[in-house]
DNA sequence: ACCTGAACACCGTTCAAGT
DNA sequence: ACCTGAACACCGTTCAAGT
């Protein structure tokens, strides 16, 4: 077999650098390879060219996985329309954490460097549009997305490093074996401090936040006119 | 001024290893130029040999920051003996935040490779503790403990990487500009998603975390025997 | 103006070879 | 058994110099 020639014209060999080309090959080697081989340098390897060529359209690292998240955000899909407001919030929450599970090591990321694109304003508006529409005061709202957001965000980011789940089981032997001399809760409830399944605990944490939201004013200087 | 020299028995040029001396070797780095500094490399010069050495003592650099943390948690103190339990809870919650907040990269760590040693075990003990003189039921008190650590971890991590504050500026000029048009919610409550300092936001979110959890049960499949 | 080669200053981890 | 020199395979970021 013999490779047909192609002209100049038809595919240039060397695509321009734009911001978003760059995102968008960043994105593929997150699929393909996780977000460790998302660097400068193997983003550059992969455009043809050298790391600090990058510099002209990201400001650093962190910028670009901040980019990154923003693009997957675009496709955790709209708000169910069945359903109670509780349980649309409840899904809609789910499935953004479902995609952050896939990519535990974004939402690491993501807990410092906040994505600030259209994706994630959107599911801001969602979020707050829900927990209005069930009554909640606006300021106890308005906080109350952050909270949500940072547990969904959270949760993912523990899964990173599951690969070498040494810790983790450190944490369990630990708690399994303390002493009810010295750590006499722990003793009692270690049962039930390692139980549950994550989709069990994290629909109670939702409900959990959820319940603590409706019910705790904020304080005065946080509140707005309503 | 010439150094009075010293006998080879009263100071040897180079300790034993050991991994309690690693470990106080990379504290001590922590203390002085952050967790970034805390590398195998950095670490192996401080204690004169080779970063290969370290290896025999700590399995890799995640379980050498779980060990730090460890240690400095051992620095948060015991719970007070005054006021209600709530007021107990909320203030050893918000005396752990304090100390994660002096090292907000290693409250980023500590969401991936929970710690594992007595202090972190001790401090568990204590949330149980409180949450159970508040008569809040046994499993929920357990999965409780998880979420409020959790928040405090993850409150902190978020203040990771806050030398360059780009990134949230951008989310908050993004929610002061979101169109009502598109964004109806959010420019309705621009103000109130950005208001409150960092301390009345996590005074709320504590109380509310603490309402949650004494009200919402746990699934049968996750309940112990009283 | 835009782009980049080359350099600076680092990383984690492994392993063959030494004592 | 314990320890380590040297190597492997990478990093982020800057900047002088090119087009």
């Amino acid at each position: 077999m013999t490779a047909a020639p192609r002209s100049r014209r038809e595919r240039p060999a060397k695509p321009a650098l734009t911001r978003e080309g760059i995102v968008a090959a960043a994105v593929a080697i997150l699929r393909a390879e996780g977000l460790r081989k998302v660097t400068m340098r193997r983003l550059a390897q992969e455009l043809d060219t050298g790391p600090a060529s990058l510099y002209v359209y990201v400001r650093n690292t962190d910028e670009l996985h901040a980019a990154v998240l923003d693009e997957l955000l675009g496709t955790v899909g709209p708000a169910p329309a069945e359903g109670s407001w509780r349980e649309r919030l409840e899904r809609v929450l789910t499935r953004y954490t479902a995609m952050l599970l896939e990519h535990p090591s974004l939402a690491r990321s993501a807990l410092t460097a906040r994505p600030s694109g259209p994706h994630y304003l959107r599911l801001i508006e969602t979020l707050l549009g829900l927990l209005r529409e069930g009554g909640i005061p606006r300021a106890q709202a308005a906080w109350g997305v952050d909270l949500l957001l940072q547990h969904a965000t959270a949760t993912a980011a523990e899964h990173a490093g599951e690969e070498s789940p040494a810790a983790w089981e450190a944490v369990a032997r630990a708690l399994r074996e303390a002493p009810a001399a010295t750590h006499p809760h722990i003793a009692a409830d270690a049962g039930a401090l390692l139980s549950g399944t994550p989709e069990a605990r994290l629909s109670w944490a939702f409900q959990t936040l959820i319940a603590g939201i409706e019910r705790t004013a904020v304080p005065t200087e946080g509140q707005e006119a309503p």
